[in-house]
DNA sequence: TTGTATTTTCAAAAATAATTGAAAATAAAT
DNA sequence: ATTTATTTTCAATTATTTTTGAAAATACAA
């Protein structure tokens, strides 16, 4: 495989990961670009390679900065800016993991708990089912909160040690 | 808060952080009713309670039974169709995850592999980049495939305690 | 200031995904 | 074999999400 079908296929396939995963497919291709590009690309690089247009780039680009994923680098004497990735996977991943809790777990941690608040109806079949599906999920949830927690504070040789541990 | 409302809310929020991680909505809102009935439902139930069609719900469970989350039953003499769905949310994700690594993750790694077997040009940056973006991002997609498979497996007291060890 | 390069915004258009509903299929009962 | 109850399928419709493109905003330079 040719160098450039293999960045070609990269980045089609994370786009459509992403899309799997509930992220704009759009955004994960530019993302994929920045991370496999040496150097700093302008908004005219990203709408050539993925053929789309300046808002697309821009909008995206500003969302991807809002995850903390890339980042605007000003050049002295241009006007233009220049956009690059955090290249280390093991640093996205935990990037990715902060703002997904933030964002989306820690609402439904809130609502479980209101949930778990309302009173059960002793010998009321549906109350009694609500209330041990809605502890079970969220004994669950709360376990992958901590669990994302603990990755995102650890360096990935830890987790690569303690799940050894966890298989064998 | 009203047991009806609590389940409204449930089902409600359930669907929601659904289509954040790229499930349908209406499939999630299904299981969601599912999980929290003692009993199990027909296609007249569900319809009626999430005030959707008929085709809407024979695709959606269909869905359910191939992500094995959700199973029919038969009762004799009768006609119609039983559904019920596994309450125990730490079986459920596991199961989430088994599928999710068989269809998501597994073809992920496929192509990972193969990128990684484009040869490197010494001293040119962008291939020196994309090797070194590839190598850094298999290490941990085959960690998370790691973990997943290591939950799996697992049960949630022992994930429980591991993360504990992890935390402190 | 005024002009120029560049980015952002957002209403409209296009693309994608989900849903409907009725016909076809299935399968049990008569 | 025919009727009846129920489920499935899928083309057409509807809803949602994404993208465009051009005007407005920004911000630097002359």
């Amino acid at each position: 495989m040719e160098l450039q079908e293999a960045k070609d296929r990269f980045v089609q396939a994370w786009g459509t990961l992403a899309t799997q995963w509930g992220i704009n497919r759009t955004m994960a291709q530019i993302h994929a670009l920045l991370m496999i590009s040496p150097n700093p690309l302008t908004t005219e690089d990203l709408m050539a390679q993925l053929q789309i247009s300046r808002g697309n780039v821009s909008m995206n680009l500003r969302d991807l900065m809002d995850w903390g994923l890339v980042f605007k680098e000003l050049r002295p004497g241009e006007r233009k800016e220049y956009f690059f990735a955090e290249k280390d996977a093991w640093k996205v991943a935990k990037q990715v993991a902060k703002e997904r809790r933030r964002r989306e777990i820690e609402p439904v941690i809130k609502l479980l708990d209101e949930l778990r608040s309302v009173p059960v109806r002793a010998g009321d079949a549906d109350s009694e089912t609500f209330h041990a599906t809605i502890e079970s999920i969220s004994r669950v949830v709360n376990l992958a909160d901590g669990a994302l927690d603990a990755a995102m504070k650890a360096e990935e040789s830890l987790i690569l040690g303690t799940l050894i541990k966890l298989l064998r």
